[in-house]
DNA sequence: TACTGTGAACAATTTCACAGCA
DNA sequence: TGCTGTGAAATTGTTCACAGTA
């Protein structure tokens, strides 16, 4: 038992297992940062409020990573789970949409050190269509299927108003990108093996309310031994 | 039987629940725009991707909020749910780093009709401080305490540099905020008692890769009968 | 000693299937 | 008939506790 490379064919992980194993990552590149060559399963799981049960449990998917009396090599479980992940090489990406969050998207300085390369921007407006932002060269949308296949483009980024999502992911799907992270308010309807997740900010944001209007509910109210705990994903 | 107000102290929800109720209201709230005054478990668990069920058993922890026969009508659904939501209110939200993301957060037009309003944003770089984005004021850092108990704001957006990101949590509920969202990918500390939530876009980006990803190990391999499905969040 | 990997126990969540109301 | 609400069953996910390795 000792370091090895992830088993070639998971056959079935549950989804909250791959969620956890971004946060292993993004945890384990702080440690290395901090200059500690190794961790440990509980060490993670507290900086992450997972038990260390869980931590192993997890990484014991994908194979054998650990080194008992040692714990887990950063560098080595690194590599390991962007390999896991697909992000152990580069994924070209489209947006589509260069409104307020496309640009955000655009000039967010996180995506090129996890392996995503934003190649291609596309927008309706055709004042915005010819410029670059962050050297992301922007097209008409009308050019998204040409474009997208001549670039070989894997993953599309959707955020154009809720109206044009569905079309958008539709085109994106005919241009042939195997992935989709949507913004819009919407659920998007997307054929069989194509990957989706969505991200929407008001949603976000009642996860909060939520727990929040639940403590002060039983807190005005009398005290019920409730102990509703909003820590979703890390963070 | 029929109709009532949501239940006053739920005791206990898995987050997951809360989760989807967010959904169902944006579901909810299409189907009105849709000038359909009704609709049911079905046919909601249906464009959600959940069974019927399901939609009935998560409702079910809060009332009975369906007829019978009927199903559920739209408005009355998307009422209950904000006030099980807390958003049957107006929250105040301030924004703390007004960077690329900063400014879409300022800009997006999403939160409003949701019940949140963001009433300041603050930023350390000073030549940003005195001017109004989306005639939102910002203050500089150093100010955040005294303007958010001035204002009363409650949550809290974090879209700074993931250096300062705790730094800035820290302040934030010193000054007496309930929830927080982050967008930094960092996991941040709270004390008990507050809420957060955490927006990671790479994390994203890794949950369509990984499905992506072993699909391709699946098909290249030898046609294992593997399902794994990303339809994570719905959109 | 300090840690992993893992079967077995436990807990939570989802689905089924049906009674009951409109 | 069409649909909800809900116990009971099935499934899935988590934690425990310990054998085993460095």
């Amino acid at each position: 038992m000792s370091s090895s490379k992830p088993t070639t064919s998971p056959v079935s992980v549950p989804e909250a297992v791959v969620n956890r194993l971004s946060m292993y990552l993004r945890e384990l590149q702080h440690v290395v940062a901090a200059g500690k060559p190794t961790t440990s399963s509980s060490q993670l799981g507290r900086r992450l409020g997972f038990t260390d049960a869980q931590v192993r449990k997890d990484l014991a998917h994908f194979g054998h990573f650990g080194h008992p009396g040692i714990g887990y090599r950063c560098q080595e479980l690194i590599d390991a789970i962007r390999c896991i992940l697909g992000t152990d090489r580069q994924w070209k990406v489209a947006l589509v949409g260069v409104g307020n969050l496309g640009r955000a998207l655009l000039g967010y300085r996180g995506f090129d050190p996890q392996g995503f390369e934003i190649v291609a921007a596309f927008d309706a407006e055709l004042s915005k269509v010819g410029n670059e932002i962050e050297s992301v060269p922007i097209y008409d949308i009308a050019r998204l299927r040409e474009v997208v296949s001549a670039k070989q483009v894997e993953l599309g980024m959707v955020a154009v108003p809720a109206e044009h999502a569905q079309a958008v992911a539709d085109q994106l799907v005919e241009a042939g990108v195997t992935g989709i992270v949507n913004f819009a308010p919407v659920t998007l309807k997307v054929p069989e093996g194509i990957s989706k997740v969505g991200v929407d900010l008001a949603r976000e944001l009642e996860q909060v309310t939520f727990a929040v209007a639940n403590r002060l509910r039983s807190a005005e109210h009398g005290a019920e031994l409730d102990q509703t705990e909003a820590t979703k994903t890390g963070s």
